[in-house]
RNA sequence: GGGCGCAUAACUCAGCGGUAGAGUGCGUCCUUCACACGGACGAAGCCGCAGGUUCGAUCCCUGCUGCGCCCA
């Protein structure tokens, strides 16, 4: 027998990678730019990962995409899924420059050309792991066509940009308050600081003394409450409420600063100002806080800066100039105390400013930086989503689209860094004009002058990020791949990443091509743990996808992912984490990439937590191995055909209705495919080959093989083969490897290619829509159901045989019955023929009687009978019925009802009644037979 | 302070204006020749709480409670 050949069970290991080896050498993920093509194309464009990254949960949950690709692709679409790889600016920087801190130097030790030379390095050594590791994933992506922003092509469409952008206006360079990355001396954009919550700190209190004071119209000092005492070394003015009585008769005063030579203003400033918070009285410090910056240029402050770049305060800061913004927290506090002006503090829970890629607390700095004009960008691509040009899928997500594009902010692209694409100005150093241009100036364009510096930062990698669409078809040249391949169909990503690359690349996209970048925007959630917690390396809870694939010790895991606790500290958290894994064991199967695959579409996608369950991946293993074994199966009979492709003749019941059920399948997964719905998609084809194919289908076709007619078990193999086939072809997209590995095994279609993964994608034609055969099924299925139950309920072993009679007053139920006797024998177990019969008429002694609908199932089973069990489940059965009936007769009185509902439902509703006390009168009947035992 | 989301079986999650579903786990029986990574059968839910709309609400609306996220 063939299936000898095959391993009893399916090993992931042992198939997925000499799969993917031959795709690629097939080239079946390349898109073609062949001039006479013509097939339209279908496009997603590839999130690039970050060079620095090794791959996490959520380049798993490119899975997505590559469903949706390999999909289109199975359609006969000219598909281009490219992928690529981002340059990553700051957190590159960091991990090279960690590396050098290591060998005790700085980049400065290496100059700039010489660090930029050590990242590139770097980036071709380890950089590009993530790329192998997406082909473990099974990623469809066309490789020859990788792309890494920092390519020589990518840096001019970068540099076309940006002189364009500043030609036209839309960029400039200005002085403002920034957010500063004191740890990687880097200005941030708005989107890179994060706030973290609940933060307890404290309000500290001191005394301004108020200048010339008259003790006789109140105070003489002025108490402000503040959660950072070190900037009052850059405050230029107290505010207070200007209603606030407290303070009317400090109006226009000034205070004495104590520790600098300044004396500063109390104003009166309703919006800076709660007069419930604090003391009422608020320190300003324009060059140190967003608030106080916006309150010195109401009121013409002077801006003090006293912080410098490394968050250390500077030569403003007097007696503490050197200090550490936080060891000049401490000072400050210490000296106001010994001036005797310290009054107090108290417990105050804040929001504290971080930069998203070093963590450490943003310093608002007063900086010059090159910004973008966002508002005439960000208009036209409000205008696209409302207009229908892209559209947002889950909709839910269009408002917060709404609200941050028309509440935004200019964007901060210029970075202190040396990885990244360096800016195009070049400054005169005789006349000072600022040269932007596509290719390096010899010359200054106004004077003349050879003299030009250029400016060292770098663009924010966003910027190139931004124009990732068209960049990486060739733009700014007008190629063929551009042409055919812009605009993508759709882009599908993360939320977290709505305003970072989305709206930037709808914003670049229509500025410069004229035309939104895609049309649907498909946003999916954040993987988390088991229990919902964002995975974190400090929690400890973060899953390796390699490690679900090729299996793991849950003792090695956590020795990965918290090398520093102790071993059971950390096992407990991971437990915690997943407690589905807790109940596992030692460790890990090796699930492989299709079951993971699987288990990461099944989530819905409007979730906005992906919580991943191991023992949901365990379950979709066994899928898989359930699918090879079906096969395994099925080789032994199927092997010699030679399918055509067109759909077999079928006459047999499970032939008709399997064919029947197969059209169903292929036609929710593609349209859950088309609706963004793959858990809809996958589920529909899970459940059937496992429900229905495997449980009902392959059983009802062994007793066919045994003791069928010739013809019988050819139109069976015919089936068999056919449905099979396109079952593989329909989950491909799912789970590519367990499918190619056993679609190559199966007899196919000659016109099949080389590779299942180009292969047609099944639709309604591979199948035939048959409602009588589904609804003769279902009796089948439910009066063998019935049976079984009866069986169960009396514990007979497995191999006993059972005599069984089905008796109903329905001809064609009669006819179908009779007809299925052989499949009822098989699927029951009976001892000698299956009697069918009209009710009525005597029951032979030692029968159970059980109804299926409207059919009485009577189950031999003299001398077998647990009578109290017997009776029990008929007790639950009546009432479980008579439940039922009491809801539906409930319904049936209420005139409202009868009046008011659509008359289909209570056309149903009488029919179900009815159908509800007819099995209530065969369970009586059977409650009597069980007491005549 | 503003906004968004979630709350359904022990766990993780679907679903839905008309008698509540899946996977895992749990219980019983069984190594029957595709699969014990299996089969058959079964137990298990005030669908968060309180109102409202409706003939009918787990579903729609309002409020509350709890949890999560985003923005300021």
């Amino acid at each position: 027998m063939p299936e000898s050949e095959l391993p009893k069970a399916y090993e992931p290991a042992s198939v997925e990678p000499r799969w993917y080896e031959f795709w690629e050498q097939h080239g079946v993920f390349n898109a073609s730019l062949d001039p006479k093509d013509t097939r339209p194309v279908y496009v997603i464009p590839m999130p690039p990962p970050n060079v620095t990254g090794s791959l996490h949960m959520g380049h798993a949950l490119y899975t997505i995409q590559d469903v949706i690709i390999r999909h289109a692709r199975m359609r006969g679409l000219n598909v281009l899924w490219q992928p690529g790889i981002d340059h990553a600016g700051i957190s590159t920087q960091v991990v090279v420059e960690r590396q050098l801190k290591r060998e005790g130097k700085t980049r400065h030790d290496l100059g700039r050309e010489a660090f930029i030379e050590r990242v590139f390095a770097w980036k071709e050594q380890s950089g590009g792991r993530i790329l192998e590791q997406m082909r473990v994933l099974g990623f469809s992506a066309d490789w020859p066509r990788q792309k890494f922003t920092m390519d020589p092509d990518m840096s001019r469409a970068v540099r076309e940009a940006f002189v364009r952008l500043y030609e036209q206006g839309l960029i400039y360079r200005a002085t403002r308050l920034v957010n500063w990355d004191v740890e990687s001396r880097t200005v941030l954009s708005d989107l890179e600081v994060e706030t973290e919550e609940n933060v307890q700190g404290e309000l500290y209190e001191f005394a301004y003394q108020v200048a010339g004071a008259d003790a006789s119209l109140g105070a003489t000092e002025l108490v402000v409450a503040t959660t950072r005492p070190e900037t009052m070394l850059g405050d230029t003015a107290v505010a207070v409420h200007p209603d606030d009585p407290r303070f009317t008769h400090l109006h226009g005063k000034k205070l004495a600063h104590p520790f600098v030579d300044r004396e500063i203003p109390v104003i009166t400033d309703p919006v800076l100002v709660d007069m419930a918070f604090g003391t009422g009285a608020v320190k300003v410090t324009p060059a140190h806080d967003f608030n106080d910056f916006a309150t010195g240029k109401r009121h013409g402050l002077a801006e003090i800066a006293v912080i410098g770049p490394n968050g250390a305060m500077n030569e403003q800061a007097g007696e503490f100039a050197g200090l550490d913004r936080f060891a000049a927290r401490k000072a400050v506090k210490k000296r106001l105390a010994e001036l005797g002006l310290a009054r107090g503090s108290k417990p105050h829970t804040m929001t504290l400013p971080r930069s998203q890629r070093t963590n450490s607390v943003v310093e608002p700095m007063i900086s010059t930086q090159w910004f973008v004009k966002m508002e005439p960008l960000a208009v036209p691509a409000l205008e696209a989503v409302r207009a229908g040009k892209t559209r947002i899928v889950p909709e839910e997500w269009v408002k917060t689209w709404e609200h941050w594009l028309t509440n935004i902010q200019d964007w901060c692209i210029s970075r202190q860094l040396w990885w990244g694409h360096q800016i195009p100005a070049f400054y005169c150093v005789s006349c000072s004009h600022v040269n932007v241009t596509r290719a390096d100036p010899t010359k200054c364009e106004k004077c003349g002058s050879a003299e030009l510096e250029r400016d060292p930062d770098v663009l924010d990698t966003w910027f190139s990020s931004g124009l990732w669409p068209f960049s990486t078809l060739g733009w700014p040249d007008k190629t063929l791949a551009l042409e055919r391949f812009y605009p993508a169909n759709d882009l599908e990503t993360g939320y977290d990443i709505l305003f970072f690359w989305v709206a930037r690349m709808l914003m670049l996209g229509l500025h410069f091509m004229g035309e939104v970048p895609f049309r649907r925007v498909l946003l999916h959630g954040m993987v988390v743990d088991e229990v919902g917690d964002k995975m974190s390396k400090v929690k400890g809870n973060t899953l390796d996808p390699l490690d679900l694939i090729q299996g793991a010790e849950f003792e090695n895991l956590v020795k990965k992912s918290l090398p520093d606790a102790p071993l059971d500290e950390a096992m407990a958290k991971f437990k915690k984490a997943y407690p589905s894994a807790a109940q596992m064991g030692k460790g890990f199967a090796a699930y492989g990439t299709d079951a993971l695959r699987l288990t990461l579409v099944s989530y819905s996608p409007q979730a906005k937590r992906i919580a991943l369950s191991p023992a949901r991946i365990d379950g979709y293993r066994r899928f898989c191995n359930k699918l090879y074994n079906a096969t395994r199966f099925a080789l032994a009979y199927v092997a010699d055909e030679a399918p055509s492709g067109a759909v077999p003749v079928a006459t047999l019941l499970q032939n008709r209705w399997i064919l029947s059920r197969f059209a169903r399948a292929v036609a929710a997964s593609t349209l859950g495919i088309e609706e963004f719905r793959l858990d809809d998609g996958s589920g529909a084809l899970y459940h059937f080959v496992w429900d229905e194919l495997c449980d009902w289908f392959l059983e009802m076709s062994k007793p066919v093989f045994a003791n069928g007619t010739d013809a019988e078990k050819a139109e069976t193999r015919a089936v068999l083969a056919h449905v099979l086939e396109g079952s593989l072809r329909a989950l491909h997209p799912y789970a590519p490897f367990v499918t190619e590995e056993l679609w190559q095994r199966l007899p196919r279609p000659a016109s099949r290619p080389v590779s299942l993964a180009l292969a047609p994608y099944p639709g309604a034609a591979d199948g035939r829509a048959d409602a009588a055969a589904e609804r003769d099924m279902a009796l089948l299925m439910s009066a063998v159901g019935v049976a079984r139950t009866t069986r169960s309920e009396n514990e007979l072993h497995p191999t006993a045989k059972v005599p069984l009679e089905l008796r109903t007053a329905d001809a064609h139920a009669r006819a179908v019955l009779k007809a299925e006797a052989r499949a009822i024998e098989f699927l029951v177990g009976t001892a000698g023929p299956v009697v069918i019969a009209e009710p009525g008429g005597a029951r032979p002694a030692g029968t159970v009687l059980d109804v299926a609908g409207d059919v009485e199932v009577l189950v031999g089973l003299r001398g077998l009978v647990d009578k109290a069990r017997a009776a029990e489940r008929s007790a639950r059965a009546l009432k479980a019925v008579e439940k039922d009936i009491v809801i539906m007769t409930k319904r049936l009185e209420n005139k409202n009802f009868v009046a008011n509902a659509p008359p289909e439902v209570v056309t149903e509703a009488r029919a179900q009644l009815a159908q509800l006390e007819r099995q209530r009168a065969r369970l009586l009947e059977a409650r009597k037979l069980i007491e005549e035992l």
